[in-house]
RNA sequence: GCGGAAAUAGCUCAGUUGGUAGAGCACGACCUUGCCAAGGUCGGGGUCGCGAGUUCGAGUCUCGUUUUCCGCUCCA
């Protein structure tokens, strides 16, 4: 199979065994919106955990909120949210290129500029010394011809940009006779607005500017509470607030499966640190969060750094940590070192002293921050996407197997009693699972043949299964049979607990960190 | 958003020139079996994505629409 075709088939395996679901699929799904089911939930849950536990408790000076979806307004102009992404944006039928409307007229509007400046360039060679430039500019009709037209086309885009008319930006183009640069045709669509902040609106206020916004990333949530954080935490500089939560972004194409989606789970940590030593602790979470990704066993070679040259409005270092999709290298996480740009504006928008005093030093500053940013569902898929495989097997047959990290599997083990028909069997299954369940995620199965219940679990990526044999009501020991090698083990049913717990537990993958 | 392709049972698919919707797997019951997807019998499950149109008659032809995939585009 080719990249493409196992993707494919990732897509549809996690959907025929209850991973992830279009979402509202029985009125023909919503675009690019996803449902996790019992499995991928599970999943999903064991990645935040493994996340969780990583930054807050391994970290002393990390501490963890649960801020809301819902904020003040003013927190997306603080920001920069609400003034960086209201572009309006044109396509060109004929070359299917898209461009921002405002610019094309501001570039229309700068050609006229450079006529005139010809027309003038053209008059002082023409007079010379005699040249008086003013009057010129004043009478040359040419140029008060291109100035009228100017002042027109100006004036109508000045109001456009205010009432933010999107009819009116597609008019200019068009009366204008704006050509697409590189098709050269007129073939417009109309104006849209890509706002990438999805709004609702409160209803008790009244008001007319009663607009909420999804919060587009849940870092400013972090930011909003950083002084009630530090206050009643007596945290001392450095020191991290972690959060997990949706968040909401209107991409003009979501694709990809879980990708890139309109609702979306992020993991975020804001680092707090004194101005200047930020690229220290840049460099500190670099490292510490390729090691959290490469602990987890799926190859550092599918791990890579990727510095940003053109950095976002926000930030004075930005890398992403790129893992190898079965489209390409593809970012996962973010780190970024977005200095006191956030803490700054909303000190400033919000008229509350955000800063702190250096006990040490007795200085007093706005800290500068370093953040993590992950995406959870890039993050599961990253873990699907690893472990799916179709396993050639001897005699030409195969299996579909899921090589989950144990740690963070949905299902640990599975306790499968041989015979479904021998009481004795099945009783002394339900024993084990009385043993196990209080610790160990488990699945009880006696339906059909033992081989197919071990494909079953194959399939759902269960580590373990255990098998309840006749010779276990003699010896007192059962199988335990290893889901990557296939190989079985005979142990007493008195060290299956703390075997499986061991094998299966995240403490084990935080040790290593 | 633009262009191309696709949509039939839970899954993978077949369905002839337009003429009574099928297979395998899966699912349920029973029989047989018992360590890597065994066999048998019976059974449940589909307004053929949705909506119009053409036609005596549409899964099949036409148009629209939704969703998915691919390419472009976008992605603090």
């Amino acid at each position: 199979m080719t990249q493409e075709e196992t993707f494919k088939a990732l897509v549809a395996h996690c959907k025929e065994y209850g991973f992830i679901f279009p979402s509202s699929e029985i009125y023909d799904g919503l675009a690019a919106v996803y449902d996790y089911g019992q499995l991928g939930a599970e999943l999903k849950n064991n990645i935040k955990r493994y996340w969780w536990l990583a930054m807050t408790r391994l970290n002393e000076n990390i501490v963890g909120i649960d801020s809301c979806v819902f904020m003040h307004p003013k927190t997306w102009v603080a920001s920069g949210h609400v003034a960086a992404f209201n572009d309006p944006l044109i396509d060109n039928r004929d070359s299917k290129k898209r461009y921002r409307a405002d610019n094309l007229i501001e570039e229309y509007l700068q050609k006229i500029e450079e006529k005139i400046e010809k027309e003038v360039a053209k008059g002082r060679k023409r007079f010379g010394e005699s040249f008086d430039e003013a009057k010129f500019r004043e009478t040359n009709p040419n140029i008060l011809r291109e100035k009228a037209k100017y002042d027109e086309v100006h004036q109508r885009y000045l109001n456009a940009e205010n009432n933010n008319d999107l009819a009116e930006y597609k008019q200019i183009i068009l009366d204008c006779g704006i050509t697409d640069p590189i098709s050269g045709t007129r073939n417009w669509t109309d104006v849209r607005q890509f706002n990438l902040m999805f709004s609702t609106q409160v209803s008790n206020t009244g008001a007319s500017d009663d607009k909420i916004y999804l919060r587009p990333e849940t870092a400013q949530g972090i930011f909003v509470e950083y002084l009630n954080v530090q206050k009643t935490s007596r945290m001392k500089i450095p020191f991290g607030i972690a959060q997990i939560g949706k968040a909401f972004r209107n991409e003009i194409v979501a694709r990809q499966f879980i990708f890139r989606m309109r609702e979306f789970e992020q993991m975020e940590m804001e680092f707090f640190c004194k101005p200047g030593t930020e690229m220290e602790w840049f460099a500190k979470w670099k490292e510490n969060r390729m090691k959290w990704h490469v602990n987890l066993g799926m190859g550092a070679e599918n791990y890579r750094f990727h510095d940003h040259e053109k950095l976002a409005h926000y930030a004075n270092a930005a890398t992403d940590i790129e893992f190898n999709f079965p489209f390409g290298f593809k970012e996962l996480e973010g780190i970024h070192s977005r200095t006191d740009f956030d803490l700054g504006n909303h000190q400033r928008l919000s008229g509350k002293k955000i800063q702190y005093f250096d006990p040490e030093t007795g200085e007093t500053y706005v800290p500068y921050c370093v953040e993590t940013s992950i995406g959870v569902d890039r993050m599961v898929l990253a873990v699907l996407s690893h472990a799916y495989e179709v396993q050639p097997l001897e005699g030409g047959e195969s299996r579909v197997v899921l090589h989950i990290p144990a740690p963070v599997a949905p299902v640990k083990v599975a306790v499968l009693p041989l015979l479904k028909t021998d009481e004795r069997l099945t009783s002394k299954a339900q024993e084990i699972v009385d043993i196990l369940k209080y610790d160990v995620a488990y699945q009880y199965d006696e339906k059909d043949s033992i081989g197919r219940r071990y494909r079953r679990q194959d399939a759902i990526g269960t580590p373990f299964c255990v098998t309840i044999d006749h010779e276990t009501l003699e010896d007192n020991c059962v199988t335990i049979r290893d889901r990557d090698t296939m190989e079985q083990v005979r142990v007493p049913i008195a060290e299956i607990h703390d075997r499986l717990v061991k094998a299966t537990s995240l403490t084990n993958l935080l040790r290593n960190l």
